[in-house]
This record gives C-alpha cells, sequence and structure tokens, in this order.
DNA sequence: CATGCTTGCAAAATCGATTTAGCTAAAGGA
DNA sequence: TCCTTTAGCTAAATCGATTTTGCAAGCATG
C-alpha cells in the first residue's frame, strides 16, 4: 500500500523493472517471454528477475508491445446487428472463446448496410486487428477479397459468397429446411407454403432449394404461389399485411415454413391477427430459433442454430490462419447442422 | 492501382510521407495536426504535405500514436450480458454514439459475477481505454472505488452504489413503477402482487420503494404475502413454481407486477401453465420492456426503458470528463422518466 | 601462446508516431 | 558593426516494449 499515493506514480515499465533487478531491460523481456533458456539467462538471475515481477506486479504496457511486435491479439468482430439475438448469443460466446486464446474483441455492426460494412473494415484496420469475424451483409464481397488479398485472417460466419474462396462456418442451412419438412410432411401435411426473403444471400437460397427437393422427393408438384418472397426492406406492417394476403389466398394451406426468424415472428402477428390457431388450423416451422418462439403458445417449432459450435469453430479456424497462416482448403468452410427442436406449433 | 502488388508492400509510415514530400517528420506530424501555424510551418509547405498525404491516402498508424500520447481513443463497456436485449439494445446505440467523438469500443460482459468484473476490468486497463462504461453487478463497489481513485473517467448504468460517489445514468425506477400502479390502481386493483428479485443493486430496492409507497398513497395495506422475492441463481423452472405457487397462494389476486423483464418473461410461463388469461384473470405489467411483450398475446403492458437517451447521456457524461477532468456533481447522476407502455396485458 | 568457440549478459536499433530543443538565415535595434 | 529577435524548419528525445548485435570472460584447441 505504501506506493499508491500521490496522483504522479507513473506505470512501472520494464525498464524500472530492470533496474531494480539491476539487469539490462532486455533480460528481463527474454525471461518474460520465456526466452531465458534461449538466451542462455543464468536460472539465478532469470530467478531474480521473476521476484522482482511478482513483487511488483509489473505487467507489460500491451500498447508498446502491439507496436512493436505488429500484433493487437485483438480481433474484429462485425455482425448485422447486435441487437439481434443470434448475433448477441454468438457475440457472448466468441468473447470467452477468444479470450481463452488471449485474444480480445473489438465489435461492430453493419445494420446490414454495405457500405457501412466497408468503412467498419478500414476502422477494423486502422485499430490493427490481428483477424476477421465477420457475418457479411450482401454486397460485401470486394471487402471481403480485398481482405484476403492483403493476407488478412477472416471467416466469415452465417452466409458466405460462394465465388470467394474463404474460410466460412454456419449451420447446414439446405439440410435444416430439409430436417424441419420431413416433420411437415412425416405429419402428412402436404400444401405447405414457403416464406422468405428477398436477399441475395446463399443461405436463403439454399434453404429455399431444400424446400422444393423436399417437395420433390415427396412428388408433391412445387407451386410458385405458395411462395412468398417479402422483401427485406418493407415496413413492419406491410410485410404482415403480405403474409396474411398470402395465408388467405393459398386456401387450404396446411403448414407454413418461415425461413428467418425474423419472418417468423412476422408471421405470427399475422397469424394471431387472422385469428388462426396453431398448429390446427395451420402448422408452422421457422428456420432460427428465438426467445420467442419458446414461449409464444403453443410455442413453434424450429430448426435452431449451433450458435456455440458456430462461434467455436469460427474462432478455431481464424486461430489456425493466425498462427499457421492456414490456405483456405475445404476443410476451412464448414456446416454445421442445426437442431430440429419440437414445439407444439407442428 | 500500382503500389498494391506484392506482399511486401508495407504500409506508409508518416516518416515515408515525409520523405516524399521532402520535409522532416515533425513538419509532417505539426501539419496533420493543425499546428501548422503554431509551429509557423509555412502555407506553402503545408500545401505540399496536405497533397501528399491526400495522394498516398496515409493514415496514421493509431498503435504509434497511443503510445506516444497515451490516448487510445477506445473506451471500455461493461454490460451483464450481451445477450440479454436491454444491454445488447445498450451496446448498440453506445457504440454509435462513442463513434461520433472519434472513440471505439471495446466490449465485455460479466455475466453478473464480481469476480469476472474485477478481472474485466484489470483487463480493460490493460489495453489502455480511456473511460469506462459499466453497469455495475453486486459487490462491485471495491472496483468503481479504484477507478475513481487512480481518477479513470467513469459512467456507470442501468444501477450504481449510494455510498459512492460515482456518475451515472438510469432509468427513475422510482418514478416508473409509480407510473404502472398508477394505471393499476387507476383500472380499480387493489390486490396487486410484486414479483421481484432478491438482490442487492439499488435500482431493485427503488422499484420495490415505489410499489409500497403507491399502494400506501392509496392507502391500501401493504402485504408481505403479496411479495415474491425470486433468487437470481434459482433455475428457470424452480421459478416458475415459485411464481405458480405464489399465484395460487394469493388467492385473489388481481395483478402483477414484475420488477425486470427477466421475471416477466418467468411470469409469462407461469401464467401459461396455470391457464390463466390476461388480463382477465390477471393482470401484468412488467419493469423493462423486451421483444416477446410486444407480442405474446394480448400484449404485455410494460415500463420500457429510454434506452437511447441513457446511452447518449452517459457517453456525453463520459467525453466530459475525458476532455474536462469534470468532477463528480449531481449534474453528473442522471435518472431518467422510463416510458409506459399501455399493451393488453393490463 | 595465439586463436577460436561458448557462455552470459548488456547495448543499441527498432516499431511509428509526437514534441521539445536546436539551428540557420534574415530582420531589427543600438 | 555587432548583437539580439524572429521566422521556418529540422534534428533528436521520447513513449515502452522486442530483438539483433556486441562484448568480455572462460575454456578448449592446435
Amino acid at each position: 500500500m505504501k506506493d499508491k499515493k500521490g496522483q504522479g506514480m507513473k506505470r512501472l515499465s520494464l525498464k524500472d523493472v530492470a533496474q531494480m533487478a539491476g539487469v539490462a531491460p532486455s533480460t528481463v523481456s527474454f525471461v518474460l517471454n520465456g526466452k531465458a533458456r534461449q538466451m542462455r539467462i543464468s536460472d539465478e538471475l532469470a530467478e531474480k528477475v521473476q521476484a522482482v515481477v511478482k513483487k511488483t506486479g509489473y505487467q507489460p504496457h500491451s500498447v508498446a508491445v502491439n507496436l512493436r511486435t505488429g500484433q493487437s491479439k485483438t480481433l474484429g468482430l462485425m455482425v448485422e446487428s447486435i441487437s439481434g439475438s443470434f448475433f448477441a448469443a454468438l457475440a457472448r460466446v466468441i468473447e470467452s472463446e477468444a479470450d481463452r486464446y488471449g485474444y480480445n474483441i473489438v465489435y461492430c455492426s453493419t445494420e446490414n448496410n454495405a457500405q457501412k460494412g466497408t468503412e467498419l473494415i478500414r476502422m477494423l484496420n486502422r485499430q490493427q486487428v490481428d483477424g476477421f469475424l465477420i457475418t457479411p451483409a450482401a454486397g460485401m464481397e470486394k471487402d471481403i477479397e480485398q481482405l484476403l488479398a492483403h493476407k488478412r485472417p477472416v471467416v466469415l460466419m452465417d452466409s458466405y459468397f460462394p465465388e470467394v474462396a474463404v474460410p466460412y462456418v454456419l449451420i447446414d442451412n439446405y439440410g435444416g429446411v430439409r430436417q424441419g419438412m420431413k416433420h411437415l410432411l412425416g405429419k402428412g401435411y402436404s400444401k405447405i407454403g414457403f416464406i422468405t426473403v428477398d436477399m441475395e444471400l446463399v443461405q436463403i437460397q439454399q434453404r429455399f432449394q431444400g424446400y422444393r427437393d423436399a417437395l420433390k422427393e415427396e412428388n408433391i408438384p412445387f407451386r410458385n404461389k405458395q411462395v412468398l418472397k417479402i422483401s427485406y426492406n418493407s415496413p413492419r406492417d406491410e410485410a404482415v399485411k403480405a403474409i396474411q394476403d398470402f395465408i388467405t389466398a393459398n386456401k387450404g394451406v396446411e403448414a407454413l415454413f418461415f425461413s428467418t426468424n425474423y419472418l417468423g415472428i412476422l408471421g405470427l402477428e399475422s397469424i394471431a391477427g387472422l385469428g388462426l390457431r396453431m398448429p390446427d388450423d395451420v402448422a408452422v416451422i421457422c428456420f432460427d430459433d428465438h426467445d420467442i418462439f419458446r414461449l409464444y403458445p403453443p410455442g413453434i417449432t424450429v430448426v435452431q442454430q449451433p450458435v456455440e459450435e458456430i462461434a467455436k469453430t469460427a474462432i478455431s479456424l481464424l486461430m489456425h490462419q493466425l498462427d499457421k497462416g492456414a490456405r483456405v482448403t475445404r476443410k476451412s468452410q464448414v456446416q454445421i447442422p442445426g437442431k430440429f427442436i419440437k414445439r407444439g406449433s407442428a
């Protein structure tokens, strides 16, 4: 407690430690970085240094380390919007995983705006992040390509660009929909509507393909009017209206498959507004879980994203790039099966 | 496009710019930092430097700047858990506000664990953050005091410690409950249950006080059995069970006031489990909004946190400390009124 | 006995900026 | 004429680490 008074109290530097131990700064550095052996520092001296370090509680100045080594020990995490529950959950796991490897996270969100994404990448570069974890918005191909061209470690999550050779981790979108469809078809439903969003991202396409193939396998004809594509930017009430019109227009539709949780939530509103009951009037399955779906009566059946696995895999891929400079192979493009969770709605 | 090839391509440094402009590094620095006048750099030279900077797109190496100036232009944001919706929303606004002042955010979450909080503060200090934005967990008084003692800029959010003189911003908890109670009492309910959590934080106490005072003002006797305190750590199903027991034990209870959104959600489960209907069998109001409450039929009436105002105020207070070294006054302890939102449940 | 090779550590260069001190030439004053 | 100012820059110190190079003493070798 004796050295805490006074406001001047400068932070202890490596130099100070060296002085106190009666050795050169370089010696302290070697000892602290486990290079004592390699640099032939005698055990005696090494111990003396360690003692001083322990006594003073010295901690290296990370900014200085960063400047010298060029490693910030910081990763940039860019999500669509941190207030989305999937992304929030992702961020949480990623943070703790990164910590295990000694990395910090700088987080930012694109709000699904490619231009903002571009700016944020610039910002993260200024911050000298060592690697990027990105859930890309449509239109960010160029940015990703540029990162690759500069050999910056990147891992995409949640989506990717088929034409860009980049490591990614995401749920098996196609397989997830197939799981859900299998359940519906198994229950004897054949008039199944598919409600999706008007976006160019692969995962959306793959979900749609899962729907088509599932029908085809059962020899159920695909009808275009049983598919609704909602524009990403359409306001809440318009979207609800569109879904309601879709349901009434498709007289006799037995089940609805929503391709994102955002759509599913809109779907709940729409269905409630029409006074329909799940699953009797209409069965419902949604891709991607949400807190609401657990609670909303009678509970919404979903295909859940394996958030934890996605996060862990992503970090692990990134770490590989970071210390091995690994190239992009098929092994670094991972699809993880989703988890089908049966609740009351289907 | 001509200088992007090759993987060596080192980043442009101030020195390089100086060389290209045919001046000394210091001159470039002066020009870039607006000290050209002060340092009597001729307009001619200044323009030459500016031209080179613009042409090359030079951007200062922030780590080097940080090391030299001691300013990281980074703020530490510590929330209870980023996967909570209130915190996620907060993080979002704070991020964009901070950006307007040229600051980045390093975010982390305590998971409501004071010990983890202590560690994280150490981590943020190692990272040289310029200031702290914290939603404190119970038991973090010591940590906050230490930050103050070291004259580190801090603003608390969501909660605070009455015995520690520290700037904070939060919703007017007492007033918020009063608003909600006024609504219930105005509708003629008098048997109102209050369900809260077993935590030592002031905001919880104040909400409880709001409940008691509201009753007192209407001359309705306070009954201890109409209050349920759920332990923070009790598992989900136990808590639901407790709430259900509470409801059945309080025969004739007309309305329930949940003191946090977490409890409210448990409440919905409990009420649904008992087969009760809102608001006829039991009216419900919850402190703090949640996505679910908008959608869950018939919509849950809530007192909503003014997230945006809280975030903006917090940043503004922090900026004040950062450039003025402002002391803690009553002006830096802010309570912002909540917003009462009437939905179907009460 | 001169030369070479370890050993054990210290000195100095470096990362990329900011900031203080210094230097030269022109101008002003006695 | 000589000394002091002032203008206009540049050189050098500094932030706090890491890493390369240097250097003296001890030992072996031919």
